[in-house]
DNA sequence: TATACGATCTGTAGCAACTACAGATACAAG
DNA sequence: CTTGTATCTGTAGTTGCTACAGATCGTATA
């Protein structure tokens, strides 16, 4: 009778911290339509199933992975549509692995160009900084 | 008589090309704070003088390499500061430098993530894809 | 000089993806 | 039944822009 029966769902804090989520955000997906509005108790409070925590994760890692709210939006949907393929999944997250790779590259050249300018300083307290002038070039 | 005087300054429109930067970016700039409100014609446009078309060089170029609006404003401070010393531009550099490294790190774990789960993936018609089940993965 | 047309003007609202309140209830434990 | 924590709704803030609307400026041409 005082036990915790499995029949009473998780509160948003449980799910919170099983997720590792914010309270905020997950209220943030209910309002954008990625989350769906759970049952309430008598009193309001909102009260999810294991469809729900599960939905929780799923967001979560993809979010973790960098996919976007559209990506993920997108791939629930496919998810929920029985139609759908694996071959489409596939295709989307190649692209995204894709997209991922860019900005490594990007940011490697940006590392390469910093990396650059710090060794070309002195560090002394010389007022002409190498830093500073590389970061008007341009003009 | 008609020539183009270089005494009347540029118009915004002129640094924006010349910088790249996008008209409206350079008026939120001069909101933040970030450019500094130039003088005006007498009918109310902005006329830049080779100070500010330098300055707005150096935001672009900076952004270009990921420092953030915050960090910019502390670099132009040292700028007019006389007092700073190159070796704290050169430590803030470093940082920068630090945290992109830990963004490509980040990155590069992502990227292999991704691979893995894309690896696994037969492609076909299946309706178990296992990349799904990987983003499930956790709950 | 008139006028047409593009460039700028101000001010506000929107984007992603949250986060952070305020002020009011709900719920669980003692 | 009280206390204290958890949730509730709703709104505003964050970063770094971008995109309007509706008005005015500036200039090239007829």
């Amino acid at each position: 009778m005082a036990g915790i029966t499995k029949t009473r769902g998780y509160s948003i804090g449980q799910i919170a911290a099983a997720t590792g989520a914010n309270i905020e955000t997950i209220r943030y997906y209910e309002r954008i339509g990625l989350m769906l509005k759970p049952d309430r108790t008598p009193g309001g409070n909102r009260q999810y199933d294991e469809t729900g925590l599960k939905r929780l994760f799923f967001i979560r890692r993809s979010r973790d992975l960098g996919f976007s709210i559209d990506e993920i939006r997108a791939l629930l949907g496919m998810v929920e549509s029985e139609e759908t393929s694996c071959a489409v999944v596939h295709e989307r997250t190649v692209a995204h692995l894709r997209a991922v790779q860019n900005k490594i590259a990007a940011l490697k050249k940006l590392e390469k160009t910093l990396a650059d300018m710090a060794s070309h300083c002195s560090r002394g307290d010389v007022p002409d900084c190498p830093i500073i002038e590389a970061l008007y070039e341009g003009g």
